[in-house]
DNA sequence: CCTACCGATCGGTAGG
DNA sequence: CCTACCGATCGGTAGG
């Protein structure tokens, strides 16, 4: 058998893995984690349960690798895109436009996968619970650090409090996925932008140039 | 048979009813309405499945006069004493202090009932979806008249933009009731305040007095 | 309110 | 990757 076969077979292998994990993905952030199960996603996928079951070994390795592919979509979707732009304020309102531009074109069908996942698991003990709170702070460690730069580099007031600019700049963004995704309304994204860039203003330094 | 044992009997059939509705949005909160099962409901009531089944004929009838009983009890908690305030931004601020005041008191242990049920039904069509989506027009309803009013009365600015004044407000509320449920961290609760306050006070007409 | 059941579906296993 | 199963649980029914 020459090797290339056998690699041939392999990649096989793993495409099927990721273009399961992507059904996964986007069954999750619409039923839930607990309502991604085996037998729909077999369905979706067209092959038996135990098809689908030999490639995980347990539904908690399955959960846990969709969690894994998700984070891999939005970095890819939001955060390297965001980071790619100047540092400070620039930075920061990309964050924010890339944020609700990924709710927008509904790359997962349900909306954000992790706003999902934070409002599933908030109340409920257990391992995915603890993953929803690492997840959270690291999404607010991520502005909070893009935001101290910017302050540090001047752009934003001196005396502006980063946590609480954090939490209004996220309360916006998550907003506009849930009702964005309940209603199907464009107005929902227009506020959360109106509402991102008046945070914003109001944070900047006084004699800072705009970005 | 005196009418008194029936009336009797009749009123302990209410109570139970209403017993299990309320640890049934108890569970509802936690867990969703998806995992609202007459078997979990059955267990947590020391009763039999059928003996919960038996008051509601189906899960979709249980299901429904769960989303009513949690209604009843956040007109009693948030919106009755809000709008015991005298009219005006007021009220506004009371809707706003209930709001949270709900979510810190936990009065439902998953927080509060209509934004889990926003966040799970959010993508997932049906009659529950229908709901959410009459649910946060109410809402949003109710914010927004009490905020006319206070337009109307000169408290707030004549050129305040109603709909992006209720998106702001509830955005905030909406992201301390998740992450105050998911982080149990009373500075979530004490973030939202400040924004709530803010919005207000630049909503404000310039010349009106401090209520 | 109960027991005892129904068919469907759950995660997971055996054997190929 | 498959079929054929396992025990548990689902909503719901029958009969009391």
């Amino acid at each position: 058998m020459p090797s290339g076969a056998v690699g041939r077979r392999r990649s096989d292998g793993k495409r099927t893995h990721a273009a399961i994990l992507d059904v996964a993905t986007r069954i999750a952030s619409i039923e839930g984690l607990e309502g991604l199960t085996l037998g729909r996603l077999a369905e979706e996928l067209e092959v038996s349960k135990s098809g689908v079951y030999a490639h995980f070994g347990s539904r908690e390795q399955l959960q846990l690798e969709t969690i894994a592919a998700a984070q891999e979509i939005m970095e890819r979707e939001v955060v390297a895109p965001a980071l790619s732009e100047p540092p400070g304020v620039r930075q920061l309102k990309a964050l924010c436009e890339r944020y609700l531009s990924y709710v927008e074109r509904l790359v997962f069908p349900g909306g954000c996968f992790f706003s999902s996942l934070l409002a599933e698991m908030d109340a409920r003990p257990g391992r995915f619970h603890e993953m929803a709170q690492a997840g959270a702070r690291e999404w607010w460690g991520l502005f909070a650090g893009v935001a101290a730069d910017a302050r540090e580099r001047g752009e934003l007031a001196a005396d502006v409090d980063i946590d609480q600019l954090v939490f209004e700049l996220d309360s916006s963004l998550e907003s506009a996925n849930y009702y964005y995704v309940l209603l199907r309304d464009p107005a929902v994204i227009a506020r959360a932008r109106r509402a991102v860039a008046g945070i914003i203003d109001r944070a900047r330094a006084p004699g800072a140039s705009r970005a």
